[in-house]
DNA sequence: ATAATTTATTTGTGATCACAATTATTTTTT
DNA sequence: AAAAAATAATTGTGATCACAAATAAATTAT
């Protein structure tokens, strides 16, 4: 047999689960906005069945709740569950930012740099989708040098979960700041500075919520 | 209206995912084993549906991988990555118990020593799935007080990716040994003393390990 | 015998349907 | 007008099917 390296192209649900996943990660969908099978089918064009697995497979990932009468939404989290969400950011990130630290070389640290210019712009331009988006970026790009990707899948899984609610704290403020510990993050980075780096990632995730539920 | 408090009994899915799920939390399938939608259907008795949902709603979890063909199987984990999932436990547990620890009064005290005692029973007579169950119970009743539904979310989470991986490592070693540091754990929450309880958990759960990857 | 090829079997995917339960809307009653 | 009841529309669940891809088994060729 001839060895065949191509890799199977993705089914048609992982393309839905894919892009619906990113949706509510950025904070796409508001918190509580309902999502229905046919609705979703309909939307992507395809039938009930891949629109089920989507919603069920985000559903136990966290990004949806399903109501106690089957219905799927995404969840509205009540000030405890954020906090404990963010909790385990401060618990989970500043470990893999640790972990990647020694693989941070300054490519990273550039391509860093380059990601934290566009959240600037996200901030002028007033485009609060752009801005999570870079924001979770900038941290994923270094954790993705970690190599723990279940550490990795388990902090996505948080961001996952907060992103509705995340979208609508940042409307309520208005204005957008761009994130002041981030600077501090890179200088950290580029002095290999272990214990620095650890807790301005914890500042950065608790702050970033303080500054919305103030 | 009349108020209808009656919960919607559960979807056939539901019962089978719990229990498929707990199966594999408690190392009943090994590293490996792979799992057809027409065998767990037949096995239920339902059709595809229900099973693909199942098998899709567990790989979201984690509990299965999804092989480049779409197969279903349970996850042969990497020394490196068990390591890492192990170091979570090590971040995760401990944090949660600290916040068990001011709700943990005498009542739950007792019952875990009461679960710590079947666990010595499943060590005399040579049952490591009771034993994995009973010590998981241990650890969950515990952790169950700090009110933290999120956090323990991942941390069983953590225990379902590591089950039929921890089934074969007790099956190698042959003889199980009661966990030394669980008297330990319940004399830290018997005196409060919550450093003491953080460093127990974590010798427990890093210690889980060592002893069977030696 | 061993490798290559062909054939048969098994598998997941996606579509469509009937059904019961929930939710929304309308109608009726007070 | 407000509440209750009845009706209509919408929704998730589970079953069944066709299909293509992947795997296993059997056959052929070297």
């Amino acid at each position: 047999m001839v060895n065949d390296l191509r890799i199977s192209e993705p089914s048609l649900q992982d393309k839905i689960y894919r892009e619906l996943r990113q949706k509510i990660m950025l904070g796409d969908l508001r918190p509580g906005h309902s999502l229905t099978l046919r609705g979703l089918a309909q939307l992507y064009d395809v039938s009930m069945t891949p629109a089920r697995e989507v919603l069920r497979r985000l559903a136990a990932d966290g990004a949806l709740i399903v109501t106690n009468t089957g219905r799927f939404m995404t969840p509205i989290l009540s000030n405890d569950r954020l906090e404990e969400l963010n909790a385990l950011r401060g618990l989970l990130e500043p470990e893999i930012a640790a972990r990647a630290l020694p693989r941070a070389h300054l490519a990273l640290i550039d391509r860093m740099q380059l990601i934290n210019s566009r959240i600037a712009q996200a901030v002028i331009q007033k485009e609060p989708i752009s801005y999570v988006q870079a924001n979770l970026e900038f941290h994923r790009s270094l954790y993705l040098r970690a190599q723990a990707p279940a550490m990795l899948a388990l902090v996505e899984n948080i961001w996952l979960q907060i992103g509705p609610t995340m979208r609508v704290l940042y409307e309520k403020i208005g204005v957008l700041e761009t994130p002041k510990h981030h600077v501090s993050i890179l200088a950290a980075l580029k002095s290999s500075d272990e214990q620095k780096l650890r807790l301005m990632i914890q500042t950065d995730v608790t702050n970033g919520l303080r500054m919305l539920i103030r």
